[in-house]
DNA sequence: TTAAATCTTGTAACCGGTTACATTTTTGGC
DNA sequence: GCCAAAAATGTAACCGGTTACAAGATTTAA
């Protein structure tokens, strides 16, 4: 049933109809619980296709993953995409994944799929999720005027968006670190993937804090698989480490694979840490020593960023905001005091 | 800019830019190419939200989560979401995950706030993951005339949708049970969650087929934590079972992770199989055993369904079709031969 | 009691596409 | 060269809401 049929149905005009349901603009108690109830027995509901249209406003958001390689949808975006559309959901919005390229009527990649929605305003903003790599760059230039908003743990410089909610790792790092060392630990290595310079830096710095060098041990693919992991504890293990960090969870959870397929003991022989405290980090054996990351407060601040542009369309010019988000340690049973 | 304003400017009129545009309906060859560079030049793309509303048709299906307790988005419903977000998108339609309660204007649970993008159009058509709860016909029923496929492990008996994807069992739970028994195993309990009764009927079929019946431990909780897989494995163990099939990988990975803590060799004193075949299942210590769900065709079959539905929207009345979708068994190291 | 101020409600012009149908242009057969 | 059939294009009525503004109803103040 349509607008029109309603309301003249129950004999009020089509504006009343829509102030009673959208709560914008006045309308008179009586008339409004009469409004709903008569909704309510007609069974009308306000066609949310002609609302968008209407307002000009589709209600949601699109969410893009831009990495090196190609768009990895592994167990940690996984749940910052829960966290993000539990966030969007609370804001009133809906979400959109951009995650694979769609083939009608032609094959599209996704950060072409989404600018085209942009353009079509389908969606009334973006969040970003990124790893530092340069493909950002190119989905914001695609997007012409539609706001973004960047969930990074790599500062991007110079980067056209409205905000960019930067993950900071040095405090999670730091108490890592404090704790290896408190443990004992002098040699300590690092198993990255490419890009993961902020990572780096943070453990160079907690590292110089005690007057101590990372082990020069850092894994050349890009990737980072659970089989990568498992390869750098071979490497670290031969190159006399004591303790690793590894730049994901995944990686962490090869390495502690590695060290069970080569008989080595964690804690008493080796300490392994990882990053992003995944759900299964306290589920493996050992369980994982890992740097958690704020998922759902960092869900939260890019989308009050996005929602805010959204609602006060003015100040265009504003610099775009860097908000760090802290990490911090969860000690678990992977790492510890060495004892042989 | 509008496709009025553009049509003019180009000297055709709207009708042809839509044709040209949208593919439907005929247009000369030279005339469709003029008005697709001049889009290009002048940066014209049609409004979404303008073609949804005369289309009668968002492009967008949601994604519900039916279950027991609450919406549970765990690793197994995180990688099918991914499954059918891929299998959508390649059939044109986009994906609306419906998760968390809204809190705008009113608080309002998942399954209402699908009903009502429904009832406004808002989505075409419904994909219900469901573990056989009865909220999946609570959702149903709120959603009316609004296509609708589940994806269950579960048949619900009378259940007014389009089509029900079913996970066979059997197969996979054969191919398990088979190989525990020819490692000599002649003690097999089930780690259940409450309502995994299809799952439990495939076991004892397949025990069956051996003159077996599995040990009657069975976990009470509605949950499927890490934790209870932890417990159930001491309860079993101290049972006198030598193997355990575990209606998850989450509940196999606490199984497993019991095992170490009582310092119980995997697979020599002990075989665990898990069911869903995670990404993980192959990364832990030691690797898991599992039962595979083809999660790619399940996806594809329930958006198959949906979106031929969508396209002929006749044949009201078609009885709603059953399709299984065969498991698969995959050996790993946390079961074989008992050695003691 | 009446004019002014305030509250409610209605009218109608948007939002920007799609498509049935009418009209014009081409094509082709004789 | 002429006419019918086919192909291409145009016209205008939809899709179903929102909201600025006008108009009517009610309350307040004098």
């Amino acid at each position: 049933m349509d607008i029109r049929t309603f309301s003249s149905l129950i004999g009020v005009s089509t504006a009343t109809v829509s102030r009673a349901f959208s709560g914008r603009g006045v309308v008179g108690a009586a008339t409004k619980e009469h409004v709903l109830s008569e909704a309510r027995r007609l069974n009308f509901s306000p066609n949310v296709l002609a609302q968008r249209l209407s307002m000009q406003s589709s209600g949601v958001l699109g969410l893009y993953y831009s990495f090196g390689d190609e768009a990895i949808f592994d167990y940690y975006n996984m749940e910052l995409a829960q966290e993000v559309a539990k966030a969007a959901a609370s804001s009133g919005f809906g979400l959109h994944l951009e995650l694979a390229p769609r083939r009608t009527p032609v094959p599209t990649d996704p950060a072409a799929q989404l600018a085209a929605l942009a353009a079509g305003k389908a969606i009334d903003g973006v969040i970003v999720v990124s790893d530092g790599h340069e493909s950002a760059r190119h989905l914001l230039a695609q997007l012409k005027g539609t706001p973004a908003v960047i969930l990074t743990g790599e500062l991007h410089a110079d980067l056209d968006c409205l905000a960019q909610v930067v993950i900071d790792f040095e405090p999670g790092v730091r108490a890592a670190i404090d704790h290896l060392v408190a443990c004992g630990h002098r040699n300590i290595g690092f198993v990255r993937g490419l890009g993961d310079s902020a990572k780096l830096a943070a453990l160079q710095k907690a590292l110089a804090a005690h007057g101590l060098k990372p082990a020069d041990v850092a894994m050349r693919t890009g990737q980072k698989t659970f089989a990568d992991g498992q390869r750098a504890f071979a490497e670290l293990r031969a190159a006399g480490v004591t303790a690793a960090l590894c730049a994901t969870d995944i990686l962490a959870l090869g390495a502690i694979h590695g060290a069970s397929v080569a008989g080595v003991k964690l804690p008493r022989e080796f300490s392994i840490i990882g990053i992003d405290d995944l759900a299964i980090a306290e589920h493996s054996v050992p369980t994982l020593s890992s740097i958690g990351v704020p998922r759902a407060i960092l869900a939260r601040e890019a989308i009050a960023a996005l929602t805010t542009a959204l609602r006060k369309p003015s100040e265009d010019e504003t610099a775009p905001t860097v908000q760090p988000a802290s990490t911090y340690f969860i000690p678990r049973e992977s790492s510890g005091p060495l004892s042989d």
